[in-house]
DNA sequence: GCAGTTTACCAAAGCGCTTTGGATTTTGCA
DNA sequence: TGCAAAATCCAAAGCGCTTTGGTAAACTGC
């Protein structure tokens, strides 16, 4: 072993040299000779030094850190799943960057206060604000403190220019709604989010459209909101088979809940994709592979990790070009058949008389 | 707002004091009089005042963070879906001790030097160690770093004494096999994590215990290793089915996995619980809540979220401890009869017989 | 062979905090 | 009332780095 934590000083005393040369040396600045800076380079790597970070970043000014706050609340408990993807994909950008990536988890009651002490305590450079909801007040607050921050996102009803990246919602429930009408179904069911998040918002409104172009109205009994959850999957779809005209189609908006739809489907002995179609919204989670010629889902797929590491992109850049540019960025869902739709059941039985 | 970002300079001098005491007064110390701690306190709540993060860290020569490392390989790209619940739990502590959490996602071929450079930068107190396979180098390489650190987990072969947080893999998978043993079943398979997993010797090794236990020798061909995707569990499901003594239970090493045996069971109009069965390992991840009076699946259950808590919990002291005392905790995981697992088909017709 | 550049290096200040070692004031008690 | 002890407060040194403002040596071109 290399003996004890060497520093600047250490080093450069080891080298014959002055800190400041060694310091260029290493940050590859031009006034030093080129041998030099090789020898620098070659006992910094013997004697397995690394600039303390610390000092670094106190000297700098830039903390070199992006922060994320994820809010538990103590009711729901949930981690979203889609969360670790996300951090994967950003996590690579930050690496390829220099940056470190710093997680707060906090109750979701303290969140506010949370991005505030970051921000004082000068402990990151920027910030990526996960899941907004409806008029999110971050956006507001963030702005204020004069950070720099990216949203996973919108945030309907919010005034203020901001950063974000985000999936086009509202198209792809459009999209994927229109697919059921076009295979005749008519009564469909919406398993969204929760209702205070913005992202339901969206895809509710463009369930809403796609049904009010065929001229059906929207029915308040088949939209569903929570946590998504396998479970709320579950239940919901039990729920609505009982109902006296149950819906022959599904749009549920993540795999997870989907698992559960099927789940409740296979009990009530009914066959997806020819007795009850299903869309999901795909998030491309890597554990949840919804791939194959055929995927077991049709879906309007996303990658969430894409989405990160173009969070991630897009905050940096924003840090390292001192022009306030804004970083605005939408991606469209791709919308892959699969196994889950079929004709409408009636649709169906229509078609057959007429074989 | 409050004008411009406050420094420790600007707030004593606003109140009148000397750096030292106001210094004093927010870090607690006795030998500031208490209503002059008061008067800065609420200075510092007024003037939105945190100490900088990087000067203080640098001045106490503590971090006071804790470095994640999440490896991610070019060709798997998975994230490990249970990591996101871990890092919750873990993220639970560290905010209650004020201690932030850094993670460092890199590809799994720079993970020593990545965990070396977290080290020789000081930018951790302490590092948490994910995943470990057998003979896992990077404890060697830790406790030649000098730096405290917990393993989630344990690595088989490996002399030297670490700390550690664990589930008792062996026993949980032990009681698994051999409840589906009591039942009956004879042919079992085991859906185990990738080979080179310490977790996943562990299992096997239970496994196979409880087969011998009752004179049964463990049959190559109904074990498996990968990667615990979906689609895993799906074509593991559907080639055991396929062969000519198909397993008339699985023992499964987490939910999600299972979600595609589960699937490939219904594609065979199979109804598990009673034509086969199944028992999982359920890491209580918060989106799949394998819950309720009877839950869908059999399970050795182990709540993921808890572990993180343990973990941080056992590295934060190691680190405020100054006598290097290990940490070293095994948790038991709990057997929850669900709705999965039934009498092994062939005991049913005999016991049938009976009646 | 010399003034003017360039090149290659360095000493020291400063980033914002903690903490040591004193200085000054209050208090306690004979 | 007087004096040691306790209670408060402060100036300045340092944490390990970057960066400003140099200086000395090596090149230019004429």
């Amino acid at each position: 072993m290399k003996s004890k934590k060497m520093n600047l000083k250490d080093l450069s005393e080891a080298l014959g040299l002055s800190q400041t040369t060694v310091s260029r040396a290493l940050n590859g600045y031009p006034e030093v000779r080129e041998s030099t800076r090789q020898k620098v380079l070659e006992a910094a790597e013997a004697y397995d030094y690394a600039p303390n970070t610390r000092a670094k970043t106190l000297a700098t000014g830039h903390s070199m850190a992006i922060g994320h706050v994820l809010p538990l609340s103590k009711k729901h408990e949930m981690v979203n799943p889609i969360f670790a993807d996300f951090i994967a994909g950003a996590g690579e950008i930050y690496s390829d960057n220099g940056y470190d990536l710093l997680l707060s988890v906090v109750d979701d009651q303290d969140e506010e206060s949370s991005y505030r002490k970051l921000v004082s305590r000068g402990a990151v450079d920027g910030l990526i604000v996960h899941g907004p909801k409806v008029r999110d007040r971050r956006i507001a607050l963030l702005q204020g403190l004069g950070v720099p921050f990216v949203v996973h996102g919108r945030s309907s009803d919010v005034i203020e220019d901001y950063s974000w990246v985000d999936v086009n919602n509202k198209r792809a429930f459009q999209r994927a709604t229109e697919f059921l009408l076009d295979l005749g179904h008519r009564r469909i069911a919406l398993l969204n989010g929760l209702a205070d998040m913005d992202f339901a918002t969206r895809r509710g409104a463009g369930y809403k459209a796609a049904l009010a172009a065929r001229g059906i109205q929207a029915d308040q009994s088949l939209m569903f909101h929570d946590e998504m959850t396998e479970n709320y999957g579950y239940e919901v779809c039990n729920r609505s088979l009982a109902m006296d005209k149950p819906p022959t189609a599904f749009v549920v908006s993540s795999i997870i809940p989907a698992i559960g739809v099927r789940r409740a489907l296979a009990e009530a002995g009914l066959q997806m994709g020819r007795d009850v179609s299903v869309v999901i919204h795909d998030d491309a989670l890597s554990y949840f592979g919804n791939v194959g010629e055929v995927p077991e889902f049709t879906a309007v797929r996303s990658s969430v990790r894409e989405a990160g590491r173009r969070v991630a992109q897009g905050l940096i850049s924003m840090i390292q070009t001192p022009g306030t540019v804004l970083h605005q960025e939408m991606m469209e869902a791709a919308l892959t058949v699969g196994q889950s739709t079929g004709q409408a059941p009636a649709l169906r039985e229509v078609l057959e008389r007429d074989d």
